[in-house]
DNA sequence: TCGAGATTGACAGCATACTTACAATGTGGC
DNA sequence: GCCACATTGTAAGTATGCTGTCAATCTCGA
């Protein structure tokens, strides 16, 4: 009594599917953040790059992908755009000459500062259409299943782990 | 007795911004739809393409992409990497020199029915880490959410509009 | 019917995002 | 001290995702 057909594909298999409605979420979030940051020329990544900075000053590249969950080779050409806009300075390391340390410069500090509103703009907006209480809602949820699935992204956040090593140099 | 300071930029600016979770999500969903789907050799973008077509033979790309709600430009390559691999032919219309009407090859659709296990999967462990009354709402407000924003996103979702016009012609 | 404006697919250019590979360098075991 | 192994930054290659622009084509109003 077993149905052997193979149920037909329609558009539901894309629409009511999870990873479609990420993307959605994701393509939007982005499109709300440009637009409200328009005037100061920085990306929802470059944001997050710089703010990881700002708090670290001198984490070098690999560390720092860790601490936002970014590719390493993508964060490469990040941080090279921010320097060649004079946002964030590479120092080589006197005790590893692997690494370069990573500094915000006056520019790229003033320009943080600068931008918060508009982020917080942004933020707001993304969710804006939802009741307060589901706003809520969502983000706990959505906090608690980024969190439970970290170890299946290709790049896991590690923010701890990252930063055990700094300030223990002198 | 207002406070004049700007408030200090921390990594909570990042780390609890809906912006910053929507992107991580979208990061693990794709992650997670790649491994799954890894035998098929298709991303998530050419499997929401592949259904789209299926649904739709003889659809063009400009109408395509208002279906998924992908942007044009990026849609013109995802067609020419499936047509590539013979999933997808392009056939020009005699009605209208300008467009290119998509179908489906055989292997395409063969493939189609090959992969929906893997992509259910995919779905499903996405979504695994909660409790099945958590997956339920937070889908559901994805979902709110999302239809809501429609017009905020760079290419808004238009399923009816692109549809209306097939059939009619013969 | 004719010409202004819209549409379509293509292309160039920039910005993520990931994979693999590689050279320079560090580290630890022996 | 030396060598196997790991780490770091970088680069090449592929795939989205967006902004423009462009030529070919279509449509519609005067």
């Amino acid at each position: 009594m077993q149905n052997n057909k193979t149920p037909p594909v329609t558009m539901d298999a894309v629409y009511t599917a999870p990873g479609y409605l990420f993307r959605r979420m994701q393509q939007i979030a982005v499109s709300i953040f440009v637009e409200e940051c328009r005037d100061h020329d920085l990306t929802p990544v470059q944001f997050a790059s710089l703010v990881a900075i700002h708090t670290h000053p001198g984490i070098d590249a690999t560390r720092l992908s860790a601490v936002i969950a970014f590719d390493r080779s993508t964060l490469g050409n990040v941080i090279e755009r921010l320097e060649t806009k004079r946002y964030v300075e590479r120092k080589p390391s006197r005790e590893d000459k692997r690494i370069k340390l990573l500094y915000l410069t006056k520019s790229g500090a003033a320009l943080l500062r600068d931008i918060m509103p508009s982020v917080d703009r942004a933020q707001a907006r993304m969710l804006q259409p939802l009741k307060p209480a589901d706003r809520k809602t969502l983000l706990a949820l959505l906090t608690q299943l980024v969190d439970l699935n970290n170890e299946a992204s290709r790049v896991p956040l590690r923010a701890e782990d990252a930063l055990e090593h700094l300030g223990k140099s002198g």
